[in-house]
DNA sequence: ACCCAGGGCGTTG
DNA sequence: CAACGCCATGGG
């Protein structure tokens, strides 16, 4: 593997961008469905994730003042197709008695907090790992967190930037030491790989249509170059 | 009938 | 730390 050359990961960004547009990142309407959201979404297909958050605010229970209060069998019936809704009950309901008790149930009160004591609170939750963390701090707070996750490690370890078997400390650190420190370039490049993840590099390992792939060793872009 | 999705935890070695 | 099993839906 090749040593990262400083100017990769703005070049396939930059391609990205070209091949897929702005992804317009988080789809949610208020920074808590975001939150929500980052919980419903793990390990599942995004429609699924979806659907949970449709059916929590059908039944008017997208507040966290109603989750914090909630039965968790009574938030498990409207999650389902999350799977694993259970714990995902649980796991929502102790996020939204946190955010009632220690942030006002106000984005911009927890926006406020320092990110890294921010970052080390939430991780204290049961079932808030790096990646839901890192969402919530990047996409409802608004901090400067690269989110990386499985299609991070998969792709940048296709173009060989990373190793197969990277964790997810090393693949953040790898765009953290790599570019600029910039929210909006953090939002839509992480939307962007999971774009590319999951349409159409999900199976071939250098699909005709990405834009970019490596050629003899050498880090190639369709578009988008400069 | 398979496969796997925008993980995380607890338990082992 | 790594490797496992567990959780337990829905679309391709």
């Amino acid at each position: 593997m090749a040593a990262p050359l400083a100017g990769d990961l703005s070049l396939i960004y930059n391609a990205l961008l070209a091949a897929f547009g702005h992804q317009h990142w988080w789809p949610a309407e208020t920074p808590f469905e975001t939150m929500i959201g980052a919980i419903l979404a793990q390990n599942v297909a995004w429609t699924n994730a979806a659907q949970a958050v449709r059916n929590l605010d059908a039944a008017g229970m997208l507040d966290p003042h109603l989750l914090a209060g909630a039965d968790a069998g009574e938030i498990a019936r409207l999650i389902v197709p999350s799977r694993f809704y259970n714990q995902k009950a649980e796991r929502i309901r102790e996020f939204a008695r946190v955010y009632v008790a220690e942030f006002q149930a106000d984005p911009a009160a927890m926006a406020a907090v320092e990110a890294e004591t921010l970052r080390k609170r939430l991780l204290a939750l049961r079932g808030l790992g790096k990646e839901t963390v890192d969402s919530i701090l990047l996409y409802a707070c608004g901090k400067p967190v690269f989110v990386v996750d499985a299609y991070t490690r998969r792709i940048f370890s296709r173009y060989g930037l990373l190793p197969e078997g990277a964790s997810y400390d090393h693949m953040q650190r790898l765009f953290a030491d790599n570019l600029e420190e910039d929210v909006a370039l953090f939002n839509d490049y992480h939307a962007q790989i999971v774009f590319l993840g999951n349409t159409i590099c999900r199976k071939s390992p250098l699909c005709d249509r990405c834009p970019v792939r490596v050629i003899g060793g050498t880090l190639r872009c369709a578009r988008g170059q400069a």
